[in-house]
Order: C-alpha cells, then structure tokens, then sequence
RNA sequence: CGGGGAGUAGCGUAAUUGGCUAUCGCGCCUGCUUUGGGAGCAGGAGGCUGCAGGUUCAAGUCCUGUCUCCCCGACCA
C-alpha cells in the first residue's frame, strides 16, 4: 500500500476526551475515532489489525473443531423470555420494536439464539459434541463506557458455544477451549493469565478469565508461585489460624460517638484484626446481620452467591436502628434487637475475645467470643483475599496482587440454558437427556487495546509482528530523488509479492515526519532508503522494539531476505 | 441513576469586573526556499462560541431550560 493512498488521517494531539493511553494511540494513529460515548468508527488501518487478530482467533478455532456461522445481531424477545433472561439482563439490554411493537433485543451475547439453532437441528448423541463460533458485534449499554475501545457499547465479540452429551465430555472439551485461548494470547503476544473466575449462583458452574497483565487494567488478580490465579474479588480465602486463648469476661466499653473499626481501635488499643465487623444487608427485602473480621471486607458476590438472592445491598439506617437497635456504627452479633439470620465469615467464627458493636448507641463490646456471646446461621467465605495472606490452594505461599485486562472467559455452562430451552437428544439407549453446554468469549476489539496497553512508548504504538496493520514500512528519505524512490519501489514489490504487508511511504515529507508516522502507527519493521547509505549500497534496517539507534545496514536484497526470515519463521 | 466538571475552527487552546473585527499553536490550501527525527518565509481558507430561550445599550462571558462529553461509585469480553 502507498501511503498517499491510505486514508490515514494521524493526529499530533489526541482529542482531550480519551481516557487512556491505548485511546489515545489508536486515535492518534488514525486505526479508530470516536462517534459518540462508546462507540468507535474504524479507520483502514484500525480494521488492517483487527482483522489480524479475528484471523489468529479463527484459526485456533477451527483447530479446536469449531466451526464458524454468522447469527443475526437482533434477537425477538421471545427467546429471552425463555431463559428468563430478557428481565434479568436489565438496562444493559438494548431493546427496540419493530413496526407493529414486536420487541427485540440487540445481541450482548448469542446463547439463546445458538441454543435454539442447535434444539432444532441436533437430535441424537451421534450429532454431539458440537461447537460453533461467531465473530460477531455485541452490543450492551454499558452504564458508564471509558477506555476507549476497552470498555465500549458495541464491540467485537468472537463468542463460541459447545454441546456435549455429559459434564465429563464439557470438561475434555473446556481444557481443549483453554488451551486455544492460551494460544491466541500467545501468538498476540501478550504476558497473559488465565485466572478461575468460579462458579456463581449456578452450581457446578466453573469459569476462567484470561487476563492480559497490565498495570492499567480494570480487575485485580490474585495470584501464587504455586500457580493458583484468580480474580481477586472471586479468590478463595481461608479460615486464619488463631492461637489458643483463654475467654475472658464479656466487658461494655463507653465508646461516645466513636463508630469506625478504625477509630474505635485507636480508642481501645486493640489491633482492628481481633474486631468483628457486623454489616446489615437486605436480600431479597429480608434484613441479615454479616460478621466479618475488622481487617477485612465483605465480598458481596461470595455473598449473594451464597444466599442465592437476586438483589443484595447494605441496609438503610432506619432498617439498621430497626435490627440492632441503634444508629449505623455499634452493630454486633450479640444480642441483636430483632432476631436476623447471621452470616459469619471464616474470619471471624474462631476469633476470640473480639470487640464488637453492643446495638446500643456509643456503646461496644469487649470479648465477645462466639457460642457463648452469640451464635450464627451461616459459616461461609465471604470476605474479600488481602495481599500477601496464604495461598488457599498450596497453603503456604502468599498471595500476590496484579492488575489485568480480562480479554476472554471461558465459562462451563452446564445445562443453564439447554435446560430452560429445552435442548434435548436422545442418547443410545433412546433416552431423552439435557445437552450440556459450554460458552466461550473473546472481546476482540479489546486485544487491540489491551495490545497497545502492553506495548508502546513515548513514541507510539509497538506492534507485535503477528498483529500488526503492517509489517514493514519503507521509508525513502526524499521520494523525489529517482534512485531512492526506485530502490524502494523495488523492495516493495519483492516483499509484497511474497505476501509481507507492505506500507511504503511515498509522501512528499521531511524524512522527520516520515519517521515519527511510523512510530506512531507502530510498524513492526522499517526500511530507511537514504542518500548517504545508498550511495555505499545499502538501507536501513531498524526494528519498531529497539532503540532508536540500534539500526542495520544492508543491501537492498539482503534486507528483503532478513524480512522473509523473520516473517517466514512466524507461524500462521 | 446519584454526585462533580466541561462544551469556542479538524485537533489542542485564549479571551480582566459583560465591552470594540473571538486569540494563538498544530493541521489544511497557494507560492518560494528547504529535505535523515513533526522545517523556514509570504499569502490564504476555515467559527450560528453545543442547542433553545431570557436579562442587558451590549453576552463566549450572567440566568433558565435542554443536549452532549468527561471524571468518581454498582456491570462485563
């Protein structure tokens, strides 16, 4: 491509409106702009490397055994009644009508319609397994897109569904899904892990994310040396170890207008990890009392996983002075005003001689210790992991934080969806049974990002090799002088007709602006034809990666040769 | 949705207490000179100051409404 032809409008200045450094490249480097509050056009360049990853992501795919379709971007109600997922889904949904007030939804995601093309068609155990994938635009009003492209309202999606006949032939199939998804993150190039997301509400349910490490990301990754990853707000925690201690005597302490673990810690000298926190929560409309240990917080997804509740929030004060009977801040498991279920965190059931709220106004309580100053409904983990505690899978290690980009997420489905809409097969004895499902998502648009998030500098974008718009771009000096323009040219041909994407930059620029566009667009690779160099026979070669000054001289084929070596010993 | 900020040319911006023809840089167009890390000179085009009302002799500036965008809290690839 000449890059007097390419529309490839780049920007000195990125708009004052993007947010992170990702936005701000792709603006500048005219790959994406902005339409509106997340939603993006893509310029050529922008779709060039979209295009890439859609085709390393196909291509493990396919090597998975998928097979790819293509379903419609507006789904009729009528599906998500089934599922129930049409009231569930809330305000994410975009929903329309059609001309006589049909209503629709536009896809955020494809299970109901995947799973209704397959119950119609799929009939017997001899049909199954079967995956089939689709690249595919998402749409979800997001409630507050940002990030660019990371975080937008419509974006590409590639979404994967498996059916298989039982839980053991998901779990044969989910290990080859993760394995496709590790090769993806591989050959884009990312520092990456898959993380366990765990279950949720739905039981046996089982998830990974993949997160590309970035400090800019937007989840928390707990992790250790032994291997175990997880999302830091899904983590598993364990129950501390305390040391053997003598109950003391249950003792009231005057605590006027002091409420915060923080501050009546100060005022008592006792460390905030021998305090029980108590939080009033409504679930479902029905009042609870959460104990969890001063130190840490409640995690309100553990939570409402475990009550299996569809709404979770903390009370209001009037519900508060009703349960405890005092104002927010003296609450305790002892002797609560109005009988509440209690649900108490690992943290805090062996903890002993604690202090907690007294549920009377400037009043708590010294020593209290569980079974004899009160008992709880519910012993569960609910709390959020804290950095460095142990490991609850090796048990010895600790635990580390980091911050990731959640790119894709493989989820067991099990029978969720199949169940609900009826997706049956007969089995060898004749037997009707439930198929058992997989689903599987990549945000594609989001690796773009995520790439940049992980490779660039001052300058620009750095394309990995096997992302990147282009591969190589010629840069002659001054296009003018016919010797430099045709070496150049020739170079270009070489290397086109060998199949390298090509961009040769015929502008009628200062070499200066030459250089800096192709920084900023981030070419992986770029020839410099200059006066000087060839009248001694050579270019330039120079990789995006290295520093500004770590440049080869070559002759023109050798040049070509080192292009072909590097692309041709890069797979697919 | 709650709370906070902002809308001036393609992008980034300026405009004392309301005051004259709305500022500057980049980019764009023309010409000349330049030509290895965003060149120089000269000339030029480009604006309903988000939109609609109001106050005033006078509004980018003050008031009301409205729309949009951004930031902080609950979702997710």
């Amino acid at each position: 491509m000449y890059f007097s032809k390419l529309y490839i409008p780049t920007l000195r200045e990125a708009p004052s409106d993007a947010d992170i450094i990702s936005a701000k490249l792709m603006i500048r480097s005219a790959m994406i702009r902005k339409l509106s509050s997340g939603l993006y056009e893509f310029l050529p360049l922008g779709l060039r490397a979209l295009r890439k990853v859609e085709n390393i992501i196909r291509d493990e795919m396919n090597k998975a055994g998928g097979q790819e379709t293509l379903l419609p971007l507006i789904f009729p109600k009528e599906l998500w009644i089934e599922t129930g997922r049409w009231n569930v889904y809330g305000k994410e949904l975009f929903r329309l009508k059609d001309r006589k007030d049909a209503e629709f939804c536009l896809a955020p995601t494809a299970e109901e319609a995947i799973t209704d093309l397959i119950r119609k068609d799929v009939k017997s155990y001899k049909q199954l397994p079967v995956m089939l994938y689709q690249f595919g635009t998402k749409f979800r009003d997001e409630i507050r897109p940002r990030f660019g492209i990371m975080r937008s309202r419509e974006f590409l999606m590639k979404d994967a569904y498996s059916f298989h006949t039982d839980e053991e032939d998901l779990d044969r199939y989910y290990k080859i899904m993760c394995q496709a998804y590790a090769n993806v993150c591989k050959r884009c190039g990312f520092k990456f892990r898959p993380v366990e997301a765990a279950s949720g509400a739905i039981g046996g349910s089982f998830s990974h994310e993949f997160m590309v490490l970035a400090d800019t990301g937007e989840e928390k990754i707990a992790h250790c040396e032994c291997g175990y990853g997880a999302n830091a707000e899904k983590a598993e925690c364990l129950e501390p170890e305390y040391a053997k201690e003598s109950e003391f005597e249950k003792t009231e302490v005057s605590t006027p207008g002091i409420s915060s673990v923080e501050d009546v810690s100060k005022f008592t000298g006792v460390a905030p990890d021998k305090f029980i926190k108590t939080m009033i929560y409504v679930a479902d409309g029905e009042p609870l009392a959460v104990l969890v240990r001063g130190d840490y917080e409640v995690n309100e997804i553990k939570l409402q996983a475990l009550l299996g509740v569809a709404e979770l929030a903390l009370a209001d004060e009037k519900t508060i002075q009703e349960v405890t009977g005092a104002p927010c801040g003296f609450a305790g498991p002892s002797g609560l005003k109005k009988k509440v279920r209690i649900i108490a965190d690992l943290s805090v059931v062996n903890l002993k001689n604690a202090v907690a709220g007294a549920n009377k106004k400037d009043a708590h309580l010294k020593n209290v210790n569980a079974a004899r100053d009160y008992s709880y409904d519910i012993k569960a983990d609910i709390r959020n992991i804290t950095e460095s505690e142990t490991c609850p899978r090796c048990k010895k290690s600790k635990i580390s934080f980091s911050r990731g980009i959640e790119i894709g997420h493989c989820f067991k489905l099990g029978t969720k969806y199949s169940k609900a809409m009826n997706a049956s097969y007969l089995n060898s004895d004749g037997k009707e049974n439930i198929m058992v499902m997989g689903c599987y998502g990549i945000g594609v648009t989001r690796i773009l990002a995520a790439t940049i998030e992980q490779s660039h500098d001052d300058n620009g974008i750095i394309w990995p090799d096997n992302i990147a718009p282009f591969e190589v771009i010629i840069a002659p000096v001054n296009f003018a002088d016919l010797k430099i323009k045709e070496v150049s040219e020739n170079i270009y041909q070489e290397l086109s007709s060998k199949g390298i994407d090509v961009l040769i930059d015929d502008r009628d620029e200062r070499a200066g602006i030459k250089f800096k566009d192709a920084d900023l667009i981030g070419i992986p690779y770029r020839i410099t034809v200059g006066e000087k160099n060839l009248a001694a026979g050579n270019v330039e070669l120079k990789a995006r990666r290295d520093a500004k000054d770590a440049i080869k001289l070559l002759s023109p084929q050798d040049c070509i040769k080192e292009i072909l070596k590097i692309y041709g010993k890069i797979c697919g």
